[in-house]
DNA sequence: CGTTGGTTTGATGGAGATCAAGCCTCGTGG
DNA sequence: CCACGAGGCTTGATCTCCATCAAACCAACG
């Protein structure tokens, strides 16, 4: 676990972040009440059920929000993307674990003292509340996505999902990038069982759809066959 | 449709509402820019793919917030209660549908104007984040709520957090509750057909753990039991 | 009344979970 | 350098749960 003091100046997302509504002063203000922390694929930043909850801005990387229940089955809740803002800054306790499913950097903030931040800068509170209305449409996005559809039709669009995401364009997807997730993280934010992500991908491949070049990368050879399977 | 000129002073969710942060000063400014709309159920707040968006806190009833994918399903992403909030300040086009599941009354505004006023009033845009970090969590329920889940289970969750929403203390659930929501779109939020939702629900009975009143009443007779069914 | 929309119940088939092996791909240590 | 494991991925066989089709039921309403 490094820590860092915060340095904005050659901050990957500082003009995409929520932070980046602020002026220089502002931000040096709010930059002062956290701090930077390095994160390897595997680690966990928050933990569901910790009583000091805190939230933090993802500088680099991927990250998962996810729950686990009774039985032990992992369910992923949302992708956090670079700039992407994590923490439930009004809940006393945190209900979601968060990992990193990449190597990751991430400005970390303790919840009452970014709080305070927001109530000083308005103009920080406008930011999340655009973020937030933005991760809330994704939320929907995925509930669509997991909602009463074949297998195919939910590995088809998460392709689609992560092809844009990775893409620099927001509108059109890239043609080769390499998924984040493994298979059964996927399995677990699509409501399917391993073995059927799997065969999936299989099928996508023999219709031509795409192409698997090593474990994680794709390469999407007809995106509009991948569109339309994904109805 | 009927429109009025708002009446802040008598609204029954007038100090839980996101507007409930302003002084009464502010108040009025913000309602001079709405109106208050009265809803039948099954009327249309907001239609997806309009142009010029809106955004609305209901004041009384209840809301589905759904999409409706290329083969006339709709699916079921959020329901709004009292004193909820609902449109997409930042989108120029709305995504959603946004339809009365019961008879309602809403507080709508103009876009654009309601952004205007959250820039103006630093308190408005706390609330909203308050209140959109509601949604989220709630959006995530949600999805675990589908995922992965046999219908027994999905059913249960949702009459339980059903009973919840209709209880007044948040922890505990209502004994005796009605459904907002008729079979069809309970299936379209749990991703199920009518008829299985239809076969829980007799299942539930069977085992003693609700019993039906009426079309849309339940009781819970064993709320210990639907919460094991639930896992 | 008959009609209409929602609900229940039954019978059947199929999509996907589960169980069970094999198979790559690393990383570790002999 | 190769052997050896340990994860993660793929593939196959079987079985279960739920969607689908179909029909009866019920209440509200014109």
């Amino acid at each position: 676990m490094a820590r860092d003091a915060l340095a904005c100046a050659e901050c990957p997302v500082r003009d995409r972040a929520a932070c980046s509504a602020l002026t220089g002063d502002e931000r040096g203000e709010l930059s002062r009440l956290g701090h930077r922390r390095l994160l390897k694929r595997g680690d966990t930043l928050f933990r569901a059920g910790e009583q000091e909850t805190a939230c933090a801005t993802l500088i680099r990387g991927a990250l998962k929000i996810s729950s686990v229940d009774a039985d032990g089955v992992e369910r992923i809740l949302s992708l956090v993307h670079p700039a992407g803002f994590v923490g439930e800054m009004f809940s006393p306790v945190s209900h979601h674990e968060v990992v990193a499913v990449a190597d990751s950097e991430v400005c970390v903030f303790p919840a009452d003292r970014y709080e305070r931040a927001v109530a000083q800068f308005p103009a920080l509170a406008r930011a999340l509340l655009r973020r937030s209305a933005e991760d809330l449409f994704a939320s929907r996005c995925l509930i669509n996505l997991m909602g009463r559809r074949t297998a195919i039709q939910r590995v088809a669009g998460f392709i689609l999902a992560m092809a844009n995401a990775a893409s620099s364009s927001p509108c059109h997807p890239a043609a080769r990038f390499e998924l984040p997730l493994s298979r059964g993280d996927m399995a677990g934010m699509l409501g399917l069982s391993i073995e059927t992500v799997s065969r999936q991908f299989g099928r996508l491949e023999k219709d031509g759809a795409i192409r698997r070049e090593g474990a994680r990368g794709i390469r999407l050879t007809n995106p509009a066959l991948l569109q339309r399977l994904a109805s």
